[in-house]
DNA sequence: GTCTATACTCTGATAGAC
DNA sequence: GTCTATCAGAGTATAGAC
């Protein structure tokens, strides 16, 4: 990526990136266009090319960034907090993210689905150790007897999946829910209710 | 189509589904070229078009054969069953579809990924009439205080969600549990445990 | 039924004028 | 910095020999 000198350049680097979150998050890498990406843009296609040196190059810089929102909220877990509501606390967070950037969640459910040739290491190394140390802590918790029983992995497992999915699925929720629905809302209000009822201690 | 009429047509059809289930789920329609499809099943591209007559011939046939299999579980919920063992039953046979059939899961979030633009008036039709009627029926049990009380379309959603997780991102699945852990066997055990923790009543 | 050859379009990327 | 022109390769699809 060209590193921005100018407003212009400051802009249109931004307006590529955008675009390509559209393109990229919808047909996935193979899939996506540099000429659709250009359009979105409001680009030439050669102009897109002055910016980013390649197609990939697009990918990446998008992938880069993705990571760093990706992984925070699960970061923000704390272990001197009340163990429920850290739990719900992240919960709430992740349906945010997926109603705020539901094309970021799109495009690592694309490229995890390709087989995550571009993220495999970054899958393999800080985020399994991520989840490994928060495992680790909800593992004290169950100890503790302060929330229920149950494999830690596979708790963080149903996070992402049940946030992820009213990003992912989106067109698929809506279409079952009807019009008159609000599927974030609603899903904020279930997920919460589903995981304290998970959580709370017999 | 080609109608198959004779024992290497059979071969032939079924090697080319086969072949675009496993392009089609990892690139998606326009992610996905008649090269690799050819190749994978064993045939040259204009043998492949002698079966098919295009890309979109191919890529409609899986859908058509996936819908089935993918509503099926769901159908077979008993009104007249327990309630917590028939949802579980339904949880299983998803799991055990997600375990058997990862390819079918993939070909249709990526589907669903971008926008469903094939599959969109199944979802609206079908798919929304079979909810609504299993709906009702989950309605009916947390009235008579079978089941807890909770939103019954959100509590299907969940079931698909987490099903289908394991599935779709089973390369982060199985990056972030690491080499010794069976993600289907676990995942079984888990939503068991889950789902009964968030149905069975107060 | 299957292959070679090929038509034609799209796609990623470059050259060079302005 | 942006555009027109263009290239090489890949893509879908067809024609026609065998």
């Amino acid at each position: 990526m060209l590193k921005p000198r100018t407003r212009i350049q400051e802009r249109n680097s931004k307006a590529i990136l955008e675009a390509g979150l559209d393109v990229f998050s919808q047909h996935g890498f193979r899939g996506a266009t540099l000429d659709q990406i250009a359009e979105v843009a409001g680009l030439s296609k050669p102009n897109l090319l002055y910016y980013f040196p390649s197609k990939d190059a697009v990918y990446l810089a998008l992938l880069a960034q993705l990571m760093q929102t990706w992984l925070d909220p699960l970061r923000h877990i704390n272990p001197k907090g009340e163990p429920v509501e850290e739990i719900l606390a992240y919960v709430h967070r992740k349906v945010e993210l997926a109603r705020d950037y539901p094309r970021e969640s799109r495009l690592f459910a694309n490229e995890i689905l390709q087989g995550a040739p571009r993220m495999l290491t970054e899958i393999e190394g800080p985020l399994k150790t991520l989840v490994e140390e928060k495992s680790m802590i909800l593992r004290r918790w169950m100890a503790e007897g302060r929330i229920a029983q149950m494999p830690p992995v596979h708790l963080i497992f149903s996070i992402w999946a049940l946030t992820q999915h009213y990003a992912d699925f989106d067109v698929q929720v809506r279409a079952v829910l009807g019009k008159t629905h609000d599927p974030f809302a609603e899903a904020g209000e279930y997920l919460d209710l589903l995981f304290r009822r998970l959580l709370t201690p017999p």
